[in-house]
DNA sequence: GATTTCACGTA
DNA sequence: CGTACGTGAAATCC
């Protein structure tokens, strides 16, 4: 490898992981083997990039490269040894002592534990190390005190924690490569991602504030004044209900067992009060209509509301919230404090600041394009180069186009209710190719077989929690555990007992057969949903990669990603060729992702002030 | 106080 | 037509 050639040489940024303490960062690579303070540290990589463009290299992006993302330097590529952990193992956890032992090839299980805070921990721990300053121990795992205040940071040791950080994926680099050479492109393609995030959380999506509040008002009531007006706001959103079943105007409307006790003095008997359980019922009795959308507006009112606003929009009128590039599931990205689950009503407050407009594209049919493309089916491949990817199918079927395209998600994703029966077996014998992929998932996750995306991630199916799937129509949760604490939660959590939940159900004797089969089929169904929507997931990261590289200049800004829909903030002068560059940049990486042409994928991108105006 | 359940928004 | 995620309120556990 040259020196010289730019883009190979990786160059390790960290920033001194002990909380609280600050010994600054460390630049590692290329010649240079630097100590120096978080405020100079903008400059040198800048200085760096401009004559070199390496590939930065830290532990993660959410915290090594945060000090550049905030100085507004623009880097082009990275690794991520996070991300790239979590590719190749799956799941959550990407802990540097986890992904360096991984890389090393040394047993997760062998992990040293990081001392207690007792006098005896900490004398094992040393007995272990070859060097009091050393990052590395005798037994090749990583130093587990490391970025705890145990073992707190100078320049020496953030020196050896850069060292360590570039020999780290160094080995990831070698492993992901003999294993897949598609994982070395996911890699890069998933850390760009993950350094996205970070510039995601700092710019925020741009808000029109009076919209906004404008929204809240209508659905929920004016802004509160006081706790006694808050009460008199809320006692009047719930009257509206509550109006039509006189005699129980004491009903919490918050409380679903008083809900259901409500309902059935109406005569309305139902299991429990979700949506789409009572929405059979709307023309029963009017109380249900009025529950209905009492719950709209309550939603609004309790998540999304004037406290959601003063909270998460800042004084420059942009929502902002966390960002990780993938869960610990299939690989999709996540976003906090709504941006991922705004609800419609109050997207058009989602507005482009003056002078700019939004350029907005989504991919389309993108789940079926992308089974085209990783089982390799060429006459499913054949049917993507269609604008309507469903036309040709129900051609081939011989059936009606919503026939094919419930056919062709039944398969997907598993049918458990309903019947596209004979257009299935049609689906089978037009393009068995495709079809025999998804079994073979839905067999993988049965067995609990090593199973990876096309890009080459790992699908966690050890530690997949489902609770029993055997029973509601449909959006049943079918996965339990806590969800306070973002994505390190249930699925990610480490370590989730497999075994106490069987022990709970064998005293219930044949029952449990039952329970043990219903895990199966829905982990089956996890592994077969995972190898589509993970697959997805990797080529709209690709894509969102090369938009951020491919349309900086015109100074436009990604401002949300989601799933399928990319969101750009741009100069009103810049906003065509900003289009045109996300058009050209969905070819070319759907090209470098699936290695071909013979699958096509599509876009509708147009340029709009409001959110809202684009969905047709 | 922490965890679980119910409910619902998005893709 | 399934999977995934994040959020809040109430219930429940400890």
């Amino acid at each position: 490898m040259s020196l010289t050639a730019r883009g190979n040489e990786r160059v390790a940024v960290v920033v001194d992981p002990t909380p609280g303490s600050a010994a600054g960062a460390a630049v590692v690579g290329v010649g240079l083997a630097q100590c120096l303070a978080l405020d100079d540290l903008p400059r040198l990589v800048a200085q760096v990039e401009a004559e070199q463009a390496p590939r930065w290299t830290w532990w993660s992006a959410a915290h090594d490269a945060r000090p550049l993302v905030a100085a507004r330097v623009s880097l082009a590529r990275c690794w991520d040894i996070a991300e790239a952990h979590r590719l190749a193992a799956g799941g959550w956890q990407a802990s540097p002592p986890l992904a360096w032992a991984t890389a090393r090839g040394l047993e997760p299980e062998g992990l040293p534990q990081p001392a207690a805070g007792d006098l005896f921990d900490f004398g094992a721990a040393d007995a272990e190390t070859a060097a009091p300053d050393a990052v590395v121990r005798a037994d090749g795992y990583l130093r587990p005190e490391a970025g705890s205040p145990a073992w707190p940071m100078d320049s020496a040791r953030l020196l050896a924690w850069a060292q360590a950080a570039l020999e780290c994926a160094a080995g990831q680099e070698d492993r992901l490569a003999g294993a897949d050479p598609r994982a070395l492109a996911t890699a890069h393609s998933e850390s760009a991602a993950a350094l996205l995030c970070v510039e995601l959380e700092r710019d925020g999506l741009p808000v029109d504030r009076g919209t906004a509040e404008r929204l809240i008002r209508e659905s929920s009531g004016p802004r509160p004044t006081s706790e006694g007006h808050a009460r008199e706001v809320r006692a009047q959103r719930d009257a509206q209900v509550l109006r039509h079943v006189p005699g129980r105007e004491s009903t919490d409307l918050r409380n679903p067992l008083q809900v259901r006790e409500l309902l059935a003095s109406v005569g309305v008997v139902v299991p429990n009060t979700r949506k789409w359980v009572l929405a059979p019922f709307r023309d029963t009795h009017a109380v249900v209509d009025a529950l209905l959308e009492w719950r709209k507006a309550e939603r609004i009112a309790t998540t999304y509301g004037y406290g959601w606003l003063a909270a998460h929009v800042g004084s420059d009128d942009r929502l902002r919230g966390a960002w990780t590039a993938c869960d610990g599931a299939a690989g999709r990205m996540t976003a906090q404090n709504g941006l991922h689950n705004l609800p419609a009503t109050l997207r058009p407050a989602i507005t482009a600041h003056a002078g700019h407009v939004f350029v907005r594209a989504d991919l389309g049919q993108i789940e079926p394009r992308v089974l085209a493309a990783v089982s390799g089916d060429r006459a499913f491949a054949a049917a993507t180069r269609a604008d309507d990817l469903y036309a040709p199918v129900a051609t081939a079927l011989g059936v009606e186009r919503p026939i094919a395209k419930v056919a062709v998600l039944a398969a997907m994703y598993g049918q458990r209710s309903g019947a596209a029966g004979e257009a299935l077996k049609g689906l089978e014998r037009a393009y068995p190719t495709a079809m025999a992929y998804l079994d073979r998932a839905y067999a993988a996750g049965v067995r609990r077989a090593p199973l990876r995306t096309f890009g080459g991630r790992a699908i966690p199916l050890d530690q997949v929690l489902t609770q029993d799937s055997g029973g509601s129509p449909t959006g049943e949760p079918t996965r339990g555990g806590p969800h306070h604490g973002g994505p390190t939660s249930a699925l990610h959590g480490g370590p989730i007992s497999a075994g106490h939940e069987s022990e709970r159900h064998d005293r219930e004797g044949a029952d449990s057969a039952a329970r043990s089969a219903a895990r199966d089929a829905a982990r089956g169904r996890f592994a077969r949903n995972a190898v589509i929507q993970g697959a997805a997931a990797e080529l709209f990261k690709a894509w969102a990669a090369t938009v951020r590289a491919t349309t900086r200049e015109l100074g436009a800004q990604i401002v949300l990603c989601l799933h399928d829909e990319l969101l750009v903030h741009v100069p009103e002068d810049s906003a065509e060729q900003t289009r045109e560059r996300l058009l050209t940049a969905l070819d070319d990486s759907a090209r470098r992702w699936t290695g071909s042409t013979e699958v096509r994928f599509v876009a509708d991108a147009s340029i709009i002030q409001r959110w809202s105006d684009a969905k047709a």
